[in-house]
DNA sequence: TATGAATGAGTGTTCATTCAT
DNA sequence: AATGAATGAACACTCATTCAT
């Protein structure tokens, strides 16, 4: 409460609740309860729930983007090596933002993306896309319709993630290295 | 309607619903209207939306189990054999069932699941355990906890279903191949 | 209770309510109660509250359409006659439906009239203006516009009206009488 | 803003709004934005929305009747120039001040008046009220109640005025004397 | 003095569920 | 067995009012 405004009060506590509930089963009393606000002050900074969803799904992408980024940016070495990147950037995001990974891979919410989000989506993917393009090109991942990689790759890693979360899994250093392993094998030329 | 029992009628509007909406998106009254029923008629055979729910969930798991045993009994021959054909029944199984399917993947009902749906999951989900400890034992799979190899190839099978559903990906038989083959390729030794 | 159906209960606590104290500060709970319904019945009969207040207009405008005809019809005898007719549909009325005459009368809810009842609005009017026109050509009524003419006898109705809903004069045939004259003086050619 | 105290554009805006959408369908937001204030600052000049009513129906009613008194001060000549001068002072009042008079008119705000504004509505009657008791005494007007022969003058006024603001009618001087001359012929004795 | 962020009671409305028919 | 009218708790959202600054 002292280092948290009540805006950010209030984003934190709806990112919560819309990760662990869904937007429908989330109610404004229980975010405005969770962040210790008014039920009227949400609506000082979000024009309505749905509003509030989206500026946190946007958050939520460019904070994905960004994590990314961070890991993979510097000069290109090999395609394994900017996909063992890409995977470490994944997996550091899911384990320092859980509830954001969880709301992004939630399809859920789709209904309720305005313009913006969705290009957000597209933004990020985009970013996704040039690292499997430079591996095509390089004759090192296979040749198939890149949204097919990306389902793969990104399927598989939401599924861990959330076997991670509900305790279906442990994580360790031994096995990230091993779902990396994994998962690129599904996409590389053998 | 004619070969349709009032409560065949209500399962098949709650599934269509609960799939493309989800559930808290979904009304009795829209349930009762696609269903042809009055509103009242849904609890002469479920107590509440939550059991009618359950028993989608349920009915769903069972049918998928079954779909995939269709398709893998008979001797054992190879595990690749195996596992294409346990690829070859998930994938009949979202082609004739897409909103079974749906419901299945969306995690978004987690929350509403009773013990005896949570026991389904188990029961559908040791039947592929069964495969992957048997080529594990044949030396064929990798040594990893199970949970992260169905995880993996479940996580991939759902989100590519989704492409397709999305319409971002064109389903076509060489497509199918070289989906099964790169989850193969993440799951074998090499 | 027992001769009123929910519906009919419903639209009269409304007109009660709106006629008292305007559209605005009447609520839904506050019809609810009076008319001894549920909150979410009102809903089955009116799609909202906007509704409720339109039906009800169009309704007392029709009635009131309809108390003047009654008088008014038969055989076309003098002007005079025919006003006398006029203002005593009007009394009658606003004796048997003052709620009606009241929600009539009141501006406060102009901003809410859908298209139909601004239509039933011209209706009703235009039943008078043939009075007018009629007495215009027979040289017994003022070469105004018709506009003001009603303006004008309307205007001292409902006010004179309300002085009686409020208790300030006293009704009785003399002064209704006299009252008739006053407006006929207001408008005949002298 | 540079010559409204912040009290004054308080007054201006809220008599402005309250005319034009009612009292109810005013917000206090609505008012200190047009004011040009802080919503708080509202509350340092007056009590309640509801006192801030009550001040405008107060300073109308008094500005109202200085309005008739400023045309009607003099020595008294016929009682028809008394008409004629509290005629034209409605006239003017309307005409100068249309939001005052729209807040006067309105029956909707009889809620919410205080016992200083019922006070107030009589005051100003009473000033009416003598230019009648001596036009009944010179024998010039109807021996009717006073508040019959105030109700329909007023009334017709009132409507009249409404018609002009909705733009029903056009004004001209030519429409004015002859809307003056209908109220006369209605109260005098022929 | 003046502000506007904050509040929470209250609004119009929806909907899972019940029950008389 | 089947209905759908009825309910009232709960929803998203608003707004008169307060108060720390």
């Amino acid at each position: 409460m002292a280092q948290l405004s009540k805006k950010e009060a209030i984003l934190e506590a709806a990112l919560k609740l819309f990760a662990e509930r869904g937007f429908d089963a989330t109610t404004m009393p229980m975010i405005s309860e969770l962040a210790g606000v008014g039920a009227g002050t949400i609506y000082r900074y979000f024009e309505s729930k749905e509003v509030l969803l989206n500026v946190l799904i946007v958050e939520s992408l460019q904070a994905f983007a960004e994590a990314l980024n961070q890991t993979g940016t510097g000069q290109r070495t090999t395609v394994r090596e900017e996909f063992h990147l890409l995977f470490t950037g994944l997996f550091q995001f899911g384990k320092h933002r859980p509830n954001r990974l969880q709301l992004i891979c939630s399809n859920a919410n789709e209904l309720y993306l305005d313009e913006r989000s969705r290009e957000e989506v597209t933004t990020f993917l985009s970013q996704i896309l040039a690292t499997i393009s430079w591996g095509q090109e390089q004759g090192v991942i296979r040749k198939m319709p890149a949204n097919a990689l990306i389902a793969i790759v990104l399927g598989a890693f939401f599924q861990v993630s959330d076997a991670f979360r509900k305790g279906l899994l442990e994580e360790s250093k031994e096995l990230l290295d091993e779902i990396e392993d994994c998962c690129w094998n599904a996409v590389r030329i053998h």
